[in-house]
DNA sequence: GTCTTTTCTGGAGTGAGTCAAGTTAACGAA
DNA sequence: TTCGTTAACTTGACTCACTCCAGAAAAGAC
């Protein structure tokens, strides 16, 4: 796990300010993988007390933007934020309590990555979402 | 492209009611795709006149459960509508504008299906959206 | 035609996320 | 160290897609 000076250089390396609210966000976002931004807000306010919700969107916004953390959002959930970026990996949501998993690439470094047709557009990127059913809910309806 | 009688033979086959909204709404998801809720809404209003937007989208709802329609919903978009169903077909989008194009499943019928390594959990779909620029948004580009 | 059930209307409400103006603090330079 | 600039934070109002609710209307079964 990192540490407050290893965050304190990813800020500066991505020439961003070194705040109390950035380190915070960061170090929630290691801690809680895939945690939206209300559990973000609350996990920021237990470690520095007051901050307002404005701050942490902003900061999500910039650190997103910086490339230090990566938007997730699958149909029918609120934005999500991971930490694990720079690698091509996917995720794994269940249809029943939303659980997300990492998931490495299927298929190489750059998977699907050529679609049969583009329709001229230049592609940079492939998202793959699956969907399914976790292992607590499958089991829970097994059992019902 | 599919006629009302046609339309109604969609929701019968779906037990479900034929109304002159809910035709309304399908005509308008076949002939503009990936369209949203609002356009989706002004173009039956255009067809029928008043309608709710409530009506909508308790329609749109209602045949997005009988499988009659899918919704998608790109990050930072809202959720759209298409009539496309049953084929295991993905989507480009273009960063720019937000345009969206039908795209072929590139490795066959269910691509990428097989996660590498799926923690335990179910998978019923992968779904694939990749992020481009549309042609339109890169000859601009390229002229400023 | 009458009855039951589903659908539609209109209006209020919810909640994630954004905008804007003013204050505060980080950090490079004097 | 202090200063000034500029980015970041606070507060609070606001937007917008979408949902909930109660009553009215219409579709389909008998």
């Amino acid at each position: 796990m990192p540490t407050a000076s290893d965050f304190e250089r990813m800020l500066r390396g991505a020439s961003l300010r070194v705040t109390a609210p950035r380190i915070a966000v960061l170090s929630a976002v290691h801690t809680h993988p895939h945690a939206d931004t209300d559990s973000i807000i609350g996990v920021v306010r237990q470690n520095l007390g007051a901050v307002s919700h404005q701050a942490v969107y902003d900061v999500l916004r910039a650190l997103t933007g910086a490339g230090l953390l990566r938007r997730i959002e699958p149909q029918g959930s609120v934005a999500r934020y991971e930490a694990r970026v720079g690698d091509n990996h996917h995720h794994v949501v269940c249809r029943s309590c939303g659980a997300i998993s990492d998931v490495d690439c299927a298929v190489g470094a750059a998977p699907c990555l050529d679609a049969s047709d583009d329709h001229g557009f230049v592609i940079d990127e492939a998202e793959v979402i699956y969907w399914g059913t976790c292992p607590e809910c499958t089991t829970a309806a097994k059992s019902s």
